[in-house]
DNA sequence: AAATTAGGTTACGCGAC
DNA sequence: GTCGCCAAACCTAATTT
């Protein structure tokens, strides 16, 4: 066996030096390695430690073949790039066989040809639905975990979400639907099931599709997937919302107090949740005396300040009711 | 900043066609 | 299935306090 032997200073260098023609070259008997000095270095090399003989070669090698001294360039001679479109579930890739019975030149096939070609259709229809499917559901479910990455959602919920999807794909609800709309209606049923609530507008804004879209294939699938979904507690936005508008333990805990007190009266039948809690939070910070403006309260839980007032004062005014 | 007011949009249930 | 209608909640925008 034939081994280059080289210092080891020179084995550290970049990998051009290996072409260096002034190299030395020489052969050394197998039997002077001692297995427990030999390594594999990250490059492929297998080296022994004490001398840094190469004993063998890295024979692939994985970088590209060319090289780029600006970023400009590497652009250019860099040959993998984004990814193709995922909207055109194909994007014309696959292979389709047409239907007449001739060959190339318009002649007919034999009887014995036919019946082959007959198969081949089979399966090739058979192949392209099925991975046409698998895609689809790859699409839907990085879309899914896109979205809930931007909202900060946990894993356990996302698990959820892709649950539910690969139910309405199997219910055959996905058929006329973007695969958008359904991914996002998903998502924001599981936050809602795992009460991790998210406002529908809030995962509006992460999506591609527009309120009202995400809004009725909601209600299709909760519906055809007979998930019976109770209203929101208001409760469960006040800890977010209160942490990003930066107020006191206090405030949190009094707002919770007032949602309690209030719903107890009946003023939150109808009455949209953050709405609610908007206008709880902005009660407690009141008397609490740490004041927040009405549209800072409005901003964070994404309603308006006309929302907060009309329910503010009932609340207030529930609460005195209480407390007398 | 908060309150008031006016006008428009949306979703929902219901019955009629 | 869908059309028309309804009442309630919510929104935007303008104006006043």
């Amino acid at each position: 066996m034939t081994v280059t032997n080289r210092s080891p200073h020179q084995r550290t260098r970049h990998k051009t030096a290996r072409s260096d023609p002034e190299e030395t070259v020489e052969t050394v008997d197998e039997d002077d390695v001692d297995p427990n000095e030999v390594v594999r270095t990250a490059d492929g090399e297998l080296i022994h430690e004490p001398t840094g003989l190469i004993l063998e070669d890295d024979q692939i090698d994985r970088g590209p073949e060319w090289r780029a001294f600006t970023q400009s360039e590497r652009d250019s001679k860099s040959r993998v790039g984004a990814p193709t479109t995922q909207t055109m579930h194909d994007k014309g890739l696959t292979t389709t066989i047409g239907w007449q019975n001739t060959d190339a030149g318009g002649r007919s096939l034999p009887s014995e040809k036919r019946n082959k070609m007959r198969r081949l259709r089979t399966w090739q229809e058979r192949i392209r639905t099925k991975d046409a499917g698998e895609r689809n559901l790859q699409f839907a479910l990085s879309e899914i975990d896109r979205m809930a990455s931007a909202l900060g959602i946990p894993r356990p919920t996302r698990e959820v979400a892709s649950v539910i999807y690969r139910q309405a794909l199997s219910e055959d609800l996905i058929r006329g639907r973007s695969i958008e709309g359904i991914s996002t209606a998903v998502l924001y049923v599981a936050c809602r099931q795992e009460d991790i609530p998210r406002s529908l507008k809030e995962v509006t804004n992460v999506s591609r599709v527009e309120h009202k879209e995400i809004a009725r294939t909601y209600r299709y699938i909760s519906q055809k997937l007979e998930l019976e979904m109770q209203p929101v507690d208001p409760k469960q936005y006040v800890p977010r919302f209160c942490s990003e508008l930066d107020v006191s333990e206090a405030v949190q805990i009094k707002a919770k107090e007032i949602i309690d007190v209030s719903a107890e009266q009946g003023l939150l039948s109808g009455k949209s949740p953050t709405g609610f809690a908007a206008a709880a939070i902005y009660s407690a910070s009141l008397l609490c005396d740490e004041k927040q403006t009405q549209s800072a309260v409005g901003d964070v839980a994404q309603v308006t300040t006309v929302t907060i007032r009309n329910r503010y004062q009932e609340q207030i005014e529930a609460m005195e009711l209480h407390e007398s």
